[in-house]
DNA sequence: ATGGTTGCAAAGACTTTGCAGGAGG
DNA sequence: CCTCCTGCAAAGTCTTTGCAACCAT
């Protein structure tokens, strides 16, 4: 979902384009990690500081009406924003910097058949996250946890 | 995890076992749908009337810090508590009545390792939970669809 | 006895709403 | 032009915190 797919469907669904709302959806689709309402507002502030922080919350929810942009449910009491494709897919979230990988054909019609039939739930769509650790944030976690080793070995 | 489990895991990490706490858990694990805070306060209140709100969320936060109820993040901008078995599970949620089917062996470990693979994460959990209808919630809504043709034939 | 716990009230954080002025289509 | 949008301030909602009294262990 890029920008001008984006606008196209702002406009078709009777929204206006204002650049306001340009500032915003460019500051996550630009972002690769997960961001909250807060978070983004400070991002978009700082590329256009004629945004206010009403502004980014009320385009958001178009957005997550529309279902323009993903919202991701973090561990604490609020959610994050996250560009994503306009067709099903699902996440891969970094717990240490946010980042986000959306990938597709997560392959669970089996498991949704079997739980269909046992339970008899009609199921209409499923939400599925993996969380761990990416490369890089990987690396920083060994380098930290190696370099604490050597101090102790200092004593 | 039934009451008697989570009574001595919250004495083995330190904390004391209140009448109020009681209340609190029962009403957790006897309700077969997803509780808010403050749903699941009213309820407490109902069953025993000296329990404040504060306390209700003091409570869960220990309970979910301990992993002993399970959170469940909904669309709206809270989350609620339902209980939960202690090993590995996943959740099948009805959006009508919000009861939720706990499920375990989702065997994603095919998916996790090619996850793992293409991208270089370090993959530690995740979270798949799916939405649709209970059996109860898909015929009231099938009666409720057959009495609205009813009503619009009656024209 | 003593340290965690409770409930109240107040503070805090986050989000939504009302309204007047302004800009998009 | 008309309608929707914006930004400010205020209100609203949910959650946490400070504190004195209380209770589980």
């Amino acid at each position: 979902m890029n920008l001008p797919e984006i606008i196209a469907q702002l406009r078709d669904n009777g929204h206006k384009v204002t650049p306001q709302r340009i500032a915003i959806i460019k500051t996550v689709l630009e972002s690769p990690e997960l961001l909250t309402p807060s978070a983004l507002y400070e991002k978009v502030k700082k590329a256009d500081p004629g945004v206010g922080a009403v502004t980014v919350y009320r385009t958001l929810n178009i957005l997550e009406e529309l279902g323009l942009v993903c919202v991701v449910h973090t561990g604490d009491n609020t959610h994050s924003y996250i560009g994503c494709p306009a067709e099903h897919h699902d996440h891969l979230i970094c717990a240490d910097c946010g980042k986000v990988v959306n990938f597709t054909h997560c392959n669970l019609g089996l498991l949704e058949k079997r739980l269909i039939a046992e339970t008899g739930f009609a199921i209409s769509e499923h939400r599925l996250d993996f969380y761990g650790r990416c490369e890089k944030c990987g690396k920083k976690r060994f380098v930290a946890e190696a370099s604490a080793r050597t101090i102790v070995l200092r004593e």
